[in-house]
DNA sequence: ATCCATAGTAATCGTTTGATCATTAGATGT
DNA sequence: ACATCTAATGATCAAACGATTACTATGGAT
């Protein structure tokens, strides 16, 4: 990135006002191509997917035909950055805290709500993750169905386990269990939605509503859960 | 792309040659206008504000230039959609159902948010909303001021009563109890993102986790409640 | 039956946008 | 210092899109 300025240099960006016009740089392919992308990523995710190549290359400080030189079409480019998002930051460290039956549960969903919320409460994830769900790319139906198997109905299983009920292999997991689990998911999610959407600032910490989140979900669940398990 | 056709294909094809050329119809002033207005709602819910206006003339069977003469810009167009979508589906009788405390709280909320749920997690609704966000428009931070300010502080008011706790004029609300009600509104409007953007159909019936969802909250709030209000 | 206000159309303009291609220039190895 | 490879540019194309304008024809009033 930081490079020795020459003398011409110098003076052209004392001159240039706004866009600093900045000589030719020639970059190693790998490198420009991350540059590209995670440029994509900021860019697509403030504009959305219709934000158009000339404008992202203005941002990159390059020509718009450079970007058609590293990705065949703007729909490889999105392709690209879909990969960077759903799948680059998936943690599967966090499937792990959740079976972990020698912390409490309170304690578990606590911090892995609150590791959770540190890449998918960003403005890029919350956002790109809009954009393409509306775009009706089935990329946000394969994370959630993934997200289900892994998160929410791992969280289900271990309130069975605090309240002492059967075991799913003894009664299997009522729909309406997971569905409660969506409920903790879906209220975790929406924050960065206010935040990054409807620009609903939060007036508390984001952390702090998370622990009354849980706290609250827990406590309810302890009523709803022996409840609905007896029906069928 | 190219596909073989069948016979009644093929014949359905003759006669209705992609769009079915129609005479010339000519009609009131006021109609057409709801009709183009109505049209947009479901055209932009569907491909978001960057819809091209001759695909909506298409689907409305008169030509692209005719949406200029009832609307000066496709700006226009947009804010008579946040009209329809925004202000024309608000229910006041929403604001009523909570105070009435002839009637169990739970059972008000269960009404209240099976109601609301009838317009607020419709197709069109529900993309408008995000689309709307996404693009940046104010209207959706006006929206939500004012659905906290007339349903959500209203209900933590109500959880005060339920609870036996101080009125708000002796203790006023904690954001704490507020962000509790956020808790149900995004559960709910959750909802209808699986349904409507992530493609992720509800194996439960609606209305059933709408009563699940209130049990869960007001159980949890009888744990929480009392504990938040006494800090500081 | 005729008039005429105006609903509706067809053609077109100026931009914007994804994509292509011939040309230029910066780094690397010798 | 020179040659070479290729990163990067600049010009341009064709399609798409919002918007405008001159023209057409429909249906209610007389």
């Amino acid at each position: 990135m930081e490079k020795k300025s020459t003398l011409s240099e110098e003076l052209s960006m004392v001159e240039s006002e706004d866009a600093v016009v900045q000589p030719r740089k020639r970059m190693k392919r790998e490198d420009r191509d991350r540059e590209i992308a995670a440029a994509a990523v900021a860019f697509f995710a403030e504009v959305g997917f219709d934000g158009d190549t000339r404008e992202l290359a203005r941002r990159l400080g390059v020509t718009q035909s450079l970007i058609f030189r590293y990705f065949p079409s703007k729909a490889a480019l999105i392709e690209r950055v879909y990969q960077e998002v759903y799948v680059g930051r998936w943690n599967p460290y966090w499937e792990t805290i959740i079976a972990d039956r020698s912390v409490p549960l309170q304690d578990r969903l606590i911090r892995l709500y609150k590791d959770y919320s540190r890449v998918s409460l960003t403005y890029d994830w919350v956002r790109i993750f809009m954009f393409s769900g509306l775009k009706g790319e089935d990329i946000n139906t394969r994370y959630l169905k993934f997200l289900k198997s892994r998160i929410l109905e791992p969280i289900a299983i271990e309130i069975r386990a605090e309240l002492g009920l059967p075991t799913p292999e003894e009664l299997p997991l009522k729909i309406a269990e997971v569905e409660l689990a969506w409920g903790i998911n879906s209220r975790i999610f929406y924050l960065g939605q206010r935040k990054w959407i409807f620009n609903m600032p939060l007036e508390m910490d984001i952390d702090t509503i998370i622990e009354y989140t849980i706290i609250t979900y827990l406590s309810g669940a302890r009523t709803v859960v022996p409840m609905l398990i007896k029906q069928d």
